[in-house]
DNA sequence: TCAATAACTAAGCGGTTGCTTAGATTTAAC
DNA sequence: GTTAAATCTAAGCAACCGCTTAGTTATTGA
């Protein structure tokens, strides 16, 4: 009885999720993800509720797409050497053609406020505690490592990471893989 | 035969720089900055010119505000210690009674878009490359230190720094000394 | 063929943005 | 005391925000 949609949820939400990768959340307005996911701002609000809704979409595919990385990740009994494999992995990931945008997750944390959206937050925290909790688990597999240092060392890996997801865009290529290098010098 | 200023603009300044410090640029309206400023919209503008001219005023403040630990650096022989002890007290310098709002440079670094004031970033880029330059003059002091490694530690340095001002927004006091520590540890 | 139903377009809601204008008020020189 | 200049307040500008409503168009089963 019904009309058929006239475009693909999965990528029409690929088009905002690169857009909100760009801009973050805040500074992405509908008026430009309707533009961008050429489709109607009803459309928009019918599919999906709300903004904040693309947006935890976004995040989901976000998270198919950067799978491949983590899987390696979560598999590797290599200690922190997989994590370092993790670090360049993800610039890679990061990169789109020569301009490097970070990851939409902490760029995302970056913009976080006081009056920011608990949905928003709560899916960021996951995300990253994930993270970090894979660097415990792969730093735990080092054998002549301190337990002691272990979180302390896992809480240093995630500052670099954040750190990298600001200096991917005022760095260059070089300079970034040289962070990393010298990240991982002494663990 | 005219009036005389009812605000001091220092003081009204002042007060602008803490709300764009625990803001950011974009967050901060001017509404808001009128009711903390307890100055009306007209006068701001008549000061200061626009939003941009309240911010820039706010960088040159907290530039000086920020000199102590600077002047530190600047006039400290003791290398890469000389580092170490400007990160441990720039956390203090972030921090408003329990709360840690990083830096007000590297916060409005975050959120740099495509679209941003080229005079802003302009600002912001030359705060954060004279920190930088601090930091390879002090590397340079260390006499076993190998020169071609001393621009890629600066980097690291500096990439460890934009992190802790999303870090302090997530972790605790005690977590960010230990970042700081590990930082350094075989630098 | 035709009525039911879902997806479409376009217009507009109230609220906020950075900024300006109009006009009243205060100050100071003459 | 008068007048000129700078400051003040308050109202309002066009543009944008996230979101909704009204009405049209297309697709379907009966």
């Amino acid at each position: 009885m019904a009309r058929k949609k006239q475009y693909n949820e999965t990528e029409v939400i690929d088009k905002a999720m690169r857009l909100f990768w760009r801009n973050g959340y805040e500074s992405t307005s509908v008026r430009m993800l309707e533009k961008e996911m050429g489709i109607n701002q009803f459309s928009i609000y019918a599919s999906f509720k709300n903004k904040e809704g693309v947006f935890l979409e976004s995040i989901k595919l976000y998270n198919t797409q950067i799978k491949a990385i983590t899987n390696t990740l979560e598999k590797s009994n290599n200690g922190v050497e997989g994590i370092k494999d993790y670090f360049f992995d993800f610039l890679d990931f990061s990169r789109e053609g020569a301009i490097f945008k970070g990851c939409l997750v902490t760029n995302t944390v970056n913009e976080i406020k006081e009056d920011s959206s608990p949905v928003i937050m709560a899916a960021l925290k996951r995300f990253s505690s994930n993270i970090r909790e894979l660097f415990v688990r792969n730093l735990k597999q080092d054998d002549l490592r301190d337990e002691k240092e272990i979180e302390a060392q896992a809480d240093y890996l995630m500052n670099a990471l954040l750190g990298l997801s600001i200096s991917s865009k005022v760095f260059k290529e070089e300079q970034l893989k040289g962070i990393i290098r010298i990240t991982f010098l002494h663990l």
